[in-house]
RNA sequence: GGCCCCAUCGUCUAGUGGCCUAGGACACCACCCUCUCAAGGUGGCGGCACGGGUUCGAAUCCCGUUGGGGCUGCCA
């Protein structure tokens, strides 16, 4: 059965860059009918934030990507690696090294500046202790080499692969040590990880050897996400964090529909769809191989389209976080057809209601909108236009019209002073609904008003 | 520096030797629709990095060049 993991490490929120790479994973699993684990790689203790293993769960589970069974930490397995360190200890695969990280770097600089481990300790023989670090004796002459699904045949001289740490001094296990441990120990079948791992393939290819492991996963290197300058996304520098999305209103669905249309596309074009339906016609051999820009833009675009496609009650519901106040909130439920195919992003929601408490302060606006003298005709004409009109939609529109022809205007012309003096805005949603929606006496006394605010 | 990966419109992609005058989407521009803004419709701009091969035929295969990126940690 086909076994796949994600395997984030809780030194960081989870970014866009590790969701893509859950989603492959997940979306390979259940097209497979296989299984998806989780991993916890939280053996760096001095890094490790609890709290982040709980948003990276949150976030996860927020894009739908659950998960089988319970995830697995690494810290709760330390006697598998002390173990397996043994092992290679026993059959001389691994030695002890007592160089600081300072030493290593001065020498190598009075060598000419080569990094990497130099082996000095390689054949001092040292037993365990303190401040001894444990390193993997790598092979100084043959070649390692892979099928990547994605990459086609990768080989590695390994006299290029130093001897590097699989203990730390403090008894702790590395990143290399722990993940060909356990992906062997949990029968994982395909490794689906980032671009960055694809130098590390030949290490963990070398432990797996050591330690006599008949284990033989797929590899799948993921093309790498990357900013505008083309630099691998990071959390420093870069908008990543899914869950600033969240709170800025994309939707679940449109950020996993969108991460994957990253490195792949569907072969009948049609990128907006069910991630259902991304599941049926994902096949991981025909991922791109080449860095992918996360375009925010494109992000957007989708996420307004999936906006449009929640049934109104839905799209009341989730709009509601995002806007304050009881009577906004009102105002969305009565209005919310005419704001769901105007908002591309939940966040902009608050900036469609902010005339509900009364026009908006926005100076701008009125000098744009209310241009004498046209401003003051036109809004003594609706006035007493409006008076006496059945107070619906539709009627009052038709009145409008018939005002405009009257004054031998365009419509358009006239639309910005009454809008403005009703919400404050030159935009916003369309005006006759929000007549309506604000009643005949609010609606005339704002109409008063602006006129009184222009003679 | 060394090793590895990569290269189709600005961006994401389709394309796996003839269907390509290279298709779609986002973005951008114009027009239409229109009470503003959107949405929608129509049209436009724009690309196979370069040079050699292989082949009757190359965006597709090979080699090189150039360019970009990743790794090079007792981080993962």
């Amino acid at each position: 059965m086909t076994r796949v993991r994600f395997a984030p490490s809780p030194t960081g929120y989870l970014h866009v860059g590790g969701g893509s790479t859950a989603l492959a994973n997940w979306m390979f699993a259940r097209q497979q009918g296989g299984e998806y684990l989780l991993r916890i790689e939280d053996t760096d203790t001095e890094r490790n934030r609890p709290e982040l293993t709980d948003n990276i769960l949150e976030m996860l589970n927020w894009l739908g990507l659950e998960w089988d069974g319970e995830p697995i930490h690494q810290s709760d397995r330390s006697e598998l690696y002390a173990a397996a360190a043994e092992r290679l200890v026993g059959s001389g695969h691994a030695y002890y090294c007592e160089c600081t990280t300072e030493q290593v770097q001065a020498r190598n600089k009075a060598a000419g500046g080569k990094p990497g481990y130099d082996g000095f300790c390689r054949d001092r023989g040292l037993g365990p202790g303190p401040g001894r670090a444990l390193r993997f004796r790598a092979p100084d002459e043959g070649a390692t080499s892979f099928t990547d699904l994605i990459r086609g045949d990768v080989s590695f001289n390994n006299e290029a692969i130093e001897d590097f740490v699989v203990l730390r001094s403090n008894g702790r296990p590395t990143f290399l040590l722990a993940n060909i441990v356990d992906d062997a120990d949990m029968q994982i079948t395909h490794v689906l990880r980032g671009e960055e791992h694809l130098n590390g393939t030949p290490k963990y290819l070398l432990l797996s050897a050591a330690l006599g492991l008949d284990y033989h996963p797929v590899f799948a290197h993921l093309p790498l996400l990357v900013n505008e300058q083309r630099k691998k996304l990071s959390k420093r520098r870069d908008d990543v964090s899914v869950a600033d999305y969240k709170a800025r209103g994309f939707l679940p669905e449109a950020m996993r529909n969108y991460l994957a249309l990253l490195g792949w596309g569907p072969p009948d074009g049609v990128e907006v769809r069910p991630i259902e339906e991304m599941v049926q016609l994902f096949r991981i051999e025909d991922v791109n191989s080449a860095p992918a820009l996360f375009d925010i833009k494109k992000l957007t675009h989708i996420n307004s389209e999936w906006i449009r496609l929640l049934d109104a009650a839905d799209f009341v519901a989730r709009g509601s976080e995002f806007v304050t106040g009881e009577d906004e909130r009102a105002a969305l439920t009565a209005l919310a057809p005419l704001a769901q195919e105007r908002v591309k992003v939940l966040d902009e929601l608050p900036g469609y209601f902010d005339w509900v408490q009364g026009p908006a302060d926005d100076p701008k606006s009125w000098d744009k909108g209310m241009k004498m003298p046209l401003a003051l005709e036109a809004l003594d004409a609706i006035i007493a236009a409006y008076d006496d009109a059945p107070w619906e939609r539709d009627e009052l529109h038709a009145r409008f019209i018939a005002l405009a022809e009257r004054l031998d205007l365009s419509p358009r012309k006239i639309d910005a002073p009454l809008r403005v003096a009703v919400t404050g805005r030159t935009v916003g949603l369309p005006l006759f609904d929000v007549f309506e929606y604000l009643g005949r006496d609010e609606t005339l006394a704002r109409l008063r008003a602006g006129r009184a605010r222009l003679a």
